[in-house]
DNA sequence: GTCTTTCTTTACGTCGTGTAAAGTTCATCC
DNA sequence: GGATGAACTTTACACGACGTAAAGAAAGAC
């Protein structure tokens, strides 16, 4: 059975993932902590720092959306351009429910040095995957010329990056069905049509 | 001739400027101040604010470096075709220039309600700029069909935004050479060629 | 050479985060 | 069911960066 400890625990992660779901909260310590039914210093035991916590909230949420086996299933089908497709969608659909989180933990980024190796090692796991799959295509000869491998990635990471679904989604309006068409657009546009 | 008072202000403003530049500097007013040889006390005698110095700033950048004589250049191109895609250069080579000061604008933005003001009103600036180019190419019958003006003007805004920039050229190290190609090769895929 | 603007000096307030230690409660195990 | 230790609370303080306030020194304008 699941301790105290772990329970605890999970509250916190759940009440921070609430309050940093919500657009402008600044979502303090203080505010998660009371959330969760617990004081702050609770939150200290238990995430030492600010950047701790949300690098573990990141991970309690790709854990319990189930990323992983998404991928493992993405990178299962044969057809690259099938693959290539369903990744653009998954961060379509992916990016809403972490945003706040990522967006959070970006801005910490820019000051705290441990923040900034989870959100680049988190940002360099996303560039990867796509590297992956262009080389898939390319080897199918499915790439149109013009761009490398790493200058679309460099393009499509970036596209797909939680600054760009900030800007087109949060700030424009747009909703995930038009940030997914844009993607795969964007994403076709490197594609040539089978011979 | 310009009285201390000017000449002190000038020295903040372009010592904030270089500071600013410096990627990763977290260029505190006490750095600015005392590169601009005056007392932290005295950037607040000027600009009450950070935000407030960091508006003045932009203000003080694009009329130093006549962003307004470039755009009503722009303007004047009787061909709308060359006047979007010398836009699109004109983002390409004037953020380099802002880049730094941008930034921290931007993160400042996401408490001061002031500095997102100013932040907000200069990326809707620019997304007007955008929509009037656009225009002018729909009633030129040059727009490609599929995608409406607005959503064309997201994307486009998007792509020159501030934080896209930092990922392409700060993170992935492109030249703003490169950038301006993408730039170009992305507003150029929205076009329809002369009939 | 005075008068006023401008800048400095000194000092204190605030906000959110991080640290520390003693005290309290309550889950668990025998 | 009572002792034991883990988990949480209480209280208090440090810190960095920004912001505010007021009195005094310097230096520019006339």
């Amino acid at each position: 059975m699941s301790s105290k400890r772990d329970r605890t625990r999970l509250s916190i992660l759940e009440a921070a993932w609430k309050r940093l779901s919500i657009s402008g909260d600044p979502a303090r310590l203080e505010d998660i902590a009371s959330d969760a039914g617990v004081t702050r210093q609770s939150v200290h035991l238990h995430f030492r720092t600010r950047g701790a916590l949300l690098v573990a909230l990141v991970e309690h949420i790709d854990v319990s959306l189930g990323l992983f086996d998404r991928l493992a299933e993405i990178q299962a089908l044969e057809d690259p351009v099938e693959a290539f497709e369903e990744a653009l969608r998954l961060v379509a659909t992916y990016q809403p429910k972490v945003h706040g989180v990522a967006m959070a933990l970006a801005t910490l980024a820019q000051t705290d040095a441990d923040a900034r190796e989870a959100f680049d090692d988190r940002m360099q796991g996303r560039r990867e995957g796509i590297v992956a799959m262009l080389r898939r295509l390319q080897r199918a000869g499915r790439l149109a010329p013009g761009w490398s491998v790493d200058k679309i990635a460099d393009i499509l990471w970036e596209a797909g990056a939680p600054s760009s679904f900030h800007h087109l989604v949060v700030e424009r309006g747009w909703s995930p069905k038009e940030m997914e068409r844009w993607l795969l657009h964007l994403g076709r546009s490197f594609l040539r049509p089978r011979t």
